[in-house]
DNA sequence: GTTGATTTAGACCGATCGGTCGAACCATCG
DNA sequence: CGATGGTTCGACCGATCGGTCTAAATCAAC
């Protein structure tokens, strides 16, 4: 985690910095991310960047904790309080605001996909690791909350049904992000409703 | 692509060669494989290497093609064939192939998350380019087949029931490859009968 | 203005990268 | 045997990497 006295920067230049390595590290990975071009791009010497981070991995865990912050929904999540009444339309809000936070913030996106090729590097896997399993966990309460209402399917092992319902999510968030432009705010709620009905009907128990 | 004297080489040695490479590339991409540790670790030299490469860039192509290769269903595809009767089923088969490839070759999903963080390399760019058109084209193949058959729902934009049916597939083929081992092949057959259920009820017209 | 602590700047280091190149090796000829 | 053409080898190159370190700039307190 970067060192005390990076909290002394203006928030601004924190935010600067941050968002700027995330959008690299997320386009570039950790080891594909030159510490050398980042700071140029940022206007930084090198004395002064090591002057608040330990090193590359130092930069990354904070940029990590940075991406989780963004990743979580606002605000607290009561699970109790979803129902068999609400447990669909709450899942589905959950989602629209998801997908809002991924146009805002594209590179969370790219963030998401650096699981799958870890650096070496053990501190990073580590951050990776935790960041990933919160998020995962995350999910699956959510899922586990619809099975005990009797909402979702539970004759699957979970890991599978979540592997897929991350699946499709994730890409649904990519082609969502990369035609909200081209489509207009009307359509893209449009599509989106249908999308949920999908997941909706991929996580309920099967007819028949 | 490596250059003619490369058929020279034993098949064996070819095959180990695309191989080991294709492994490496799926793990850590383009920029992140070490050109000196792959020739190292597959013990030829680096004159011998450039004698039969231009570049690694080179390589890489050559890596793409073969990768093709494994993807692709063996045999031809006739499209035709598919009819009402036969079109979930032949579907079916298709994917259950695909998994059993995917089972052999696990590199081959790695290979497929390169498009998402191509490199600089306007050559490397544009072998991947082509290799996912072609993939994307065969996948959407399919899919139209399906639609002028009226199994497959079209009031959708393909392109994002694609995304969301390759993203829950690819997911899967993950999951399955991960836990196969230790599920057996009765219990993953089991499962992939109820995914498969799962990708027909997101590929068909919704009830109602 | 002087002192001392904080912050910035960039020259420099060893390691590794992809790529070059000339020498050596080796099989097949006459 | 020597010559020849295909093949292998590894020392070497410039560029870039992450990281170190010292000196200068800046600021606060008196």
């Amino acid at each position: 985690m970067a060192r005390p006295r990076f909290r002394n920067l203006d928030k601004d230049t924190r935010n600067q910095i941050l968002e700027t390595a995330a959008v690299e590290f997320a386009a570039r990975g950790f080891d594909g991310t030159s510490l050398n071009r980042l700071i140029e791009g940022l206007g930084i010497s090198k004395g002064s960047f090591y002057y608040y981070f330990d090193d590359k991995a130092d930069l990354f865990s904070t940029v990590v904790d940075h991406a989780w912050a963004v990743f979580l929904p606002e605000g607290e999540l009561d699970l109790a309080a979803f129902d068999g009444e609400n447990y669909w339309p709450a899942l589905q809000e959950l989602m629209r605001q998801a997908r809002a936070r991924a146009r805002a913030n594209p590179w969370v996106a790219g963030f998401t996909r650096l699981i799958y090729n870890p650096p070496d590097n053990p501190d990073i896997r580590e951050a990776l690791d935790v960041l990933f399993a919160k998020a995962r966990e995350f999910q699956a309460e959510l899922i586990r909350r619809g099975q005990e209402l009797g909402a979702v399917r539970d004759d699957l092992p979970i890991e599978l049904l979540q592997s897929l319902l991350v699946g499709a999510d994730e890409a649904g968030d990519r082609w969502f992000v990369d035609n909200w432009e081209r489509l207009g705010d009307d359509e893209v709620e449009r599509l989106f409703e249908e999308v949920f009905a999908i997941f909706r009907r991929m996580m309920e128990p099967p007819p028949g």
